[in-house]
RNA sequence: GCGGGUGUGGCGGAACUGGUAGACGCGCUGGACUCAAAAUCCAGUUCUGGCGACAGAGUGUCGGUUCGAUUCCGACCACCCGCACCA
């Protein structure tokens, strides 16, 4: 007897249990059929899952199987991000080991991904702290180091003097550290770095091959990688104005056209130029000492005026020795960008010109607009970056910038002095080596001793992992590491002499930048990947994720892909991990707030809609509560909704195909209460009409001659099957699920229509067949209790996709839309092949067509076949 | 400042290469069933006028191309996002 209402409760364990006893989830790398990698960004394992997690990894899932009943091979596996700052706040705060708090979240939210029924090959979960992990890591550093690909240097970090800590830049706020409040240093530190810069050329260049990705975060990276042409410049200083031993000043333009406009040299404040000089000068030093505090805070560098000060030194114009610029240092030129110096031509440069109107400098115009007169032409307050001819410019007066620029840099690249040539080209990036230092203990250990006799040791390959000591306490600031004597001190490798482990440990995002390749063989003991594994299965067909992600995850990943290609752990075709790249947009949802302006969750509100005013109430006081702005779920604004709650009453399908439903996946997606309602009543509406289905089919098992009805039935069904394919290859998940609405419908319609009447059983059954194996990626276990409602045996999941018949997609008569004028007058129903003039013939039959001729003439009568009639008057 | 995106009913959104604007869902209105409620079912729902057939307007604004424009072109407005003293 089947019950009236589908019960998810019941029915999800059920039918999750039945996938795992089957493993039909497990995929083997041995597998012949073709490959299809979907990959969701793994989570961080913070404590529970949020409806964020639930968008991505639904949307994925529904890849995921799709990809599967269309018989590929699908690896679509799942994993934990698991190194990070929130699990050593967690132990200053509550007193529990990283390690511990950890696992504990990864325990609970793994729980959490499996009532959601996901297809996921749980045989390769694996977390980025466990040393069987990390250990790869640590001997793909080797690897790099080997290879040229890792630097140490010093660089300049935001130092927290009270938590004695390093912080990122988004851990600043207003100049301060974000947990202890305390203005923060910016201290020199010897650092650890990828040289991702070794392959900014190529990082750049290949952005264009990357055609499943969205154009906008190809466009984030270019502008991150910020790739400019332009010339290195040696202008020489007058020695009697240099400090001892400085005989020039290299610097990086972009505009060597402006070079005869040209009124200063500015050098950043750590040039080493600056330093000099600053060495004998009190007030330059004093002045460093200022721009350096200013350094700091994002803030204060955008309301910061160009500030400069003369070092009294003078170098020499490039082709006029006679020509004398003075060199200032300037707290708007950074040392990180080009030689951190530049020459000013104001009047063509923003910066150039505020400085110069401060100083005094005055300005030289030497490109004109075209069309002015250049004895015209002046530049007062805005510089001109526009096109243009030069003039003030001797041997380049009247040139263009493009020509006048392969002027300069011909003329100077050939001009030799001190055996090198004046100038040379160049191509510059924005983008900067990746530290990867941190100083914290929840990370992966960085594989090297310091020994005093040999310098910097790698760990032997044989010694690894160097693991992280799990007797450490959180309760004096600084990292743990540091005071651990015990773990700290070892043996040199090299010489045997006292020697210490290095305590730095990786930025996180190094976790996070090779997983997908490990989970192609996450077994193998010896090697951080099966070569043959990663190169069949990279790159990741579909990467589905946040944007958040779009320019450092991705970025750094692409890097480790061509290091791991160069130091022979793969051998990935353009080292490109993810052909398809898909950002999902986030869950947002209304806030809620008290009298006393506190937020409320929505779980404990409750809104009353009264003829389409909305007003809220706290469950339980009756007390009113404000209905504020929809914004992203965050803890702070109280505007979560958890999933546990969700799959508890609803199910995980319902929550499932709301995720999927109405937005678009790249947008925002509102959460709301009716949402959830309306998906939880289609689950009940699928129930019974599959019940009808089954019983009208039951009863109609077939062996009549078929009823017109039965066509009617199998054309809806492969209408859908065509437009649910597109809309799924598309990634259009609220496109697909409108398409699996409308077959409802149309079923649901039939139904009634061929109630009594015998002749379309078999048509029904096929039809409802196909409409739960379109609903299967999204509903799996709905779509598996009504498989069996139907009487299949087996799996929907294990069930290959219907083939699709396009013979059922035309239909032997159209029904055109007829305009006057290009207005729509009426329809008419031709044959699917008619002729022009039958169809023009027809339409003019049509009162409606004549009423809006209003006697007139036909000038033209345009019919495109199959779509619209246009009559012109 | 530079770069990018978006704009369609009360709401989320749909509309293949220019071809019936508003699919599908939510909400709302009316009705059926019920003692009642929930659930379900039926009808309606872009706006304006009309009892009605119907007519007019309509995809941010203004203009252009076209037999025909949400779609192509130009200018503008609004909102959102990314980067930002990058030489």
């Amino acid at each position: 007897m089947r019950p009236e209402r589908y019960n998810a409760k019941e029915a999800e364990p059920k039918w999750q249990a039945a996938w795992a006893k089957e493993d039909i989830f497990r995929t083997r790398n041995d597998d012949p059929r073709p490959k299809h990698y979907v990959l969701e960004m793994f989570p961080y394992p913070s404590g529970r899952i949020h409806m964020g997690h639930v968008r991505n990894y639904a949307m994925g899932d529904v890849v995921a199987r799709y990809k599967r009943a269309r018989g590929f091979n699908v690896l679509h596996p799942m994993g934990w991000d698991a190194f990070g700052m929130p699990a050593e706040n967690a132990a200053m705060q509550n007193k529990v080991h990283p390690k511990d708090w950890t696992y504990r979240n990864i325990d609970t939210m793994r729980g959490q991904l499996k009532s959601m029924g996901l297809s996921l090959d749980w045989s390769r979960e694996l977390a980025t702290c466990d040393p069987a992990y990390y250990k790869h890591q640590q001997r793909m550093f080797l690897d790099f180091l080997k290879a040229g690909l890792v630097d140490r240097k010093t660089a300049k970090v935001n130092w927290d003097p009270v938590d004695q800590t390093v912080l990122a830049n988004e851990q600043v706020i207003d100049g301060r550290g974000w947990r202890s409040g305390a203005p923060v240093e910016q201290r020199e530190l010897t650092q650890w770095f990828f040289r991702i810069t070794a392959y900014a050329q190529d990082l750049h260049d290949k952005l264009d091959t990357l055609e499943r990705w969205p154009e906008k975060v190809r466009l984030m990276q270019r502008n991150w990688i910020g790739r400019s042409e332009g010339l290195l410049v040696r202008f020489a200083l007058r020695p009697a104005t240099a400090p001892a031993g400085e005989t020039e000043i290299e610097i990086f333009t972009t505009r060597h056209d402006t070079l005869f406009g040209a009124k200063f040299m500015a050098i950043a404040p750590d040039h080493p130029l600056a330093k000099a000089a600053a060495a004998k000068d009190p007030t330059l030093a004093a002045f460093i000492e200022e721009c350096r505090q200013i350094g700091t805070a994002q803030e204060a560098i955008e309301k910061a005026e160009k500030l400069g000060y003369d070092t009294g030194i003078r170098a020499l114009h490039p082709f006029d020795e006679g020509w004398e610029l003075p060199v200032y240092v300037a707290n708007f030129i950074l040392m990180e960008y080009g030689t951190g110096a530049i020459f000013g031509c104001p009047a063509h440069d923003q910066r150039d010109l505020d400085f110069v109107n401060r100083y005094g400098l005055g300005n030289t115009p030497v490109v004109c607009p075209p069309d002015v007169d250049p004895a015209q032409f002046v530049v007062t307050d805005e510089a001109y970056d526009g096109d243009g001819f030069l003039i003030n410019s001797r041997f380049l007066d009247g040139l263009s910038i493009e020509a006048a620029k392969e002027e300069v840099a011909r003329r100077l690249e050939s001009e030799v002095r001190d055996g090198r040539p004046q100038a040379e080209r160049k191509v510059q990036f924005r983008l900067r080596d990746w530290g990867i230092s941190r100083q914290r203990y929840w990370g992966c250990p960085i594989p090297v001793i310091h020994c005093d006799a040999c310098g910097v040791v790698p760990v032997p390959v044989e010694d690894l992992p160097v693991t992280l000591p799990e007797d450490v306490t959180f309760d004096v600031p600084g990292n743990p590491l540091d005071r651990h004597a015990a773990w700290r001190q070892v043996p040199c490798p090299a010489c045997g002499a006292a020697a210490r482990r290095e305590t730095d440990t990786m930025d996180t995002f190094v976790d996070s930048s090779w997983y997908f390749a490990r989970f192609t063989d996450p077994w193998r003991e010896g090697e951080p990947t099966d070569r043959d594994a990663v190169n069949a299965w990279l790159p990741v067909d579909q990467y589905i994720g946040g944007i958040e992600h779009a320019i450092l995850h991705l970025l750094y990943s692409r890097f480790f892909m061509r290091a791991m290609n160069a130091t022979g752990h793969s051998d990935v075709p353009d080292g490109e991990p993810f052909d398809g790249m898909f950002t999902q947009g986030m869950v947002v949802h209304e806030t809620y707030r008290a009298a006393d302006g506190s937020w409320v969750t929505p779980a404990e509100v409750k809104v009353e809609s009264e003829g389409g005013t909305r007003r809220a109430v706290r469950i339980g006081t009756g007390m009113p509560v404000e209905i504020g702005p929809i914004e992203k779920m965050s803890k702070s604004k109280r505007n979560t909704v958890d999933p546990d709650d969700i799959i508890a009453s609803f199910g995980a399908d319902t929550a499932r195909w709301f995720m999927l439903s109405d937005s678009p996946p790249e947008r925002d997606v509102i959460w709301t209460e009716e949402g959830v309602q309306g998906a939880a009543r289609f689950v009940q509406r699928v129930w019974r009409l599959i019940g009808e289905i089954a019983d009208a089919a039951g009863a109609d098992a077939g062996g009549r001659a078929e009823a017109p009805e039965a066509l009617v039935v199998r054309k809806a069904a492969h209408r859908a099957l065509a437009a649910v394919e597109e809309s799924i290859e598309g990634l259009r998940f609220n496109v697909a699920v409108a398409k699996i609405y409308e077959l409802a419908n149309a079923l649901q319609a039939q139904l009634g229509e061929a109630r009594g009447k015998g002749g379309f059983g078999p048509a029904l059954r096929e039809a409802g067949e196909i409409f739960l194996q379109l609903l299967a990626p999204m509903m799996p276990h709905l779509a598996e209790e009504c498989w069996a409602a139907l009487g299949r045996k087996g799996l929907v999941a294990e069930a290959p996709w219907p083939v699709l018949d396009r013979s059922l997609l035309v239909e032997n008569t159209v029904t055109l839309p007829v305009q006057v004028n290009g207005k729509k007058r009426a329809d008419v129903t031709v044959a699917r092949d008619a002729s022009q003039s039958a169809i023009e013939a027809a339409v003019m039959e049509l009162d409606a067509v004549r009423r809006a001729m209003e006697g007139r003439p036909v000038r033209k009568i345009i019919v495109v076949p199959q779509r619209i009639v246009n009559v012109v008057a």
